[in-house]
DNA sequence: CGCCGCCTTGACTCCCTTCAATGCGAGTGG
DNA sequence: CCACTCGCATTGAAGGGAGTCAAGGCGGCG
């Protein structure tokens, strides 16, 4: 159930959904190396200072906030080939954990900034990560603000299929507990809506992390707000 | 309800809160004008062609969502000197609507765009302002998902007494609507959480859109999180 | 086998929404 | 000037959806 890394020296190419060219790549891959890291191990915390820009070969990471009283947001989750890591500011804004073993290419943020800054072609892709940021993080404000329990996780399985590009067989790396907190509810309500969607057939489900989508139509009908009520 | 655009020369010098240099201003106002919109009149809306990036000269204009049965989610409020209206992608994410009379400049794309790209300091300046963006949208996020209405409100309160620098005839520049749909809450709730503060004696306020922070430490607490019960 | 972490389910509570009515200030026209 | 209206804000009552608290259930692993 677990994703198995190895160091494997031949992995050094870019993966997948490594957008920017090889040259820049290979360029930008000089000054960095890359950390492995075990499912929850925290990479960065919150208040930590900002020396490196982060970049995900293997393995899935999240970023989350805390609240004074324990309550967390996850932020965003981060697949093969995101950056991550970087702001503004000297300190992390959010604490950045593993959640299934990874592989992180970690860069020194100065060398980082000023190979985006010199680069055209880098400094376009940056740009656009930060504004495709923008806009998931707004999106998802949507998703908080306006749509019910049922609504968002159905959303929440949409993007998971969508990012694995499969509608069986999806894998849902995080646990209930890393749903709700990105979600904005509670992990009972969480299974609830689970339970919701399986018992009307919307999806199957071959493992508590497993799914595939049974009725499609319905699971977007769902998402878009069809009042599928949960009791 | 459509968009009344008039042309003044007179008003190119930059406002109060423009954060980049005289020089790149000029070199930026060159190519753009300004246009005058009414509290309420939109700017452009949701699915159309992003033909140009804006910036709020005086007055303030709000960017939305509305999903299909009529819901929004107000993504962001901007004041004079913000930048808005830009995206990687060809069409607008959001629709923009004047809160109050406003003058905004418009920038043609493609030439801002370029000019960003062409000058260090400009990039920079509008990096800075993607990142602080999306800054503000995560804390919102943690906000509309983690927090109860009346620590909604309270946050929101302290932002607006920040953002015009003051504790007492702090002005409310939108409906009730707006702060409903900015905070993920209803009308009513907005409505009754502000009640409570002034029965708490945290705030005072002589009109409808205009308060002074009466107890800032209580503010702050209930903010954070302090037990204020709405009953 | 038995422990442990994660997931699921149930019962009850409560905060926020919904529905509905009333208040209130500004602008208008008689 | 005042009656009228219209949009916005406020308040009340009732109901529901998600949170809370509390028990299991299930699977992996020593």
């Amino acid at each position: 159930m677990h994703t198995e890394i190895r160091k494997d020296p031949h992995q050094i190419e870019a993966c997948d959904r490594m957008r920017f060219s090889r040259a820049l790549d290979a360029e930008l891959a000089a000054s960095s190396w890359v950390t492995h890291l075990k499912a929850g191990e925290t990479l960065y915390l919150e208040t930590e200072r900002a020396d490196y820009c982060y970049q995900v070969f293997s393995g899935v990471v999240k970023e989350y906030n805390t609240l004074e009283d324990g309550r967390r947001q996850v932020a965003d989750f981060y697949g093969a080939g995101d950056l991550f890591g970087f702001s503004e500011r000297a300190e992390q804004l959010h604490t950045a954990e593993a959640v299934t073993d990874c592989a992180i290419r970690c860069y020194p943020r100065e060398t980082f900034m000023a190979k985006v800054a010199a680069s055209p072609a880098l400094s376009a892709y940056f740009l656009d990560t930060l504004m495709t940021r923008l806009e998931r993080a707004r999106e998802r404000m949507v998703m908080i603000g306006r749509m019910s329990a049922i609504q968002r996780v159905a959303s929440f399985l949409r993007r998971l299929a969508d990012d694995q590009d499969s509608r069986r067989n999806v894998h849902i790396f995080m646990s209930r507990q890393d749903i709700a907190d990105h979600l904005g509810l509670t992990i009972e309500t969480v299974c609830r809506a689970l339970t919701e969607l399986k018992k009307q057939q919307v999806i199957a489900m071959s493992a508590a992390r497993v799914f595939a989508i049974a009725d499609e139509p319905r699971l977007e009908a769902v998402a878009a707000g069809a009042r599928a009520r949960m009791h």
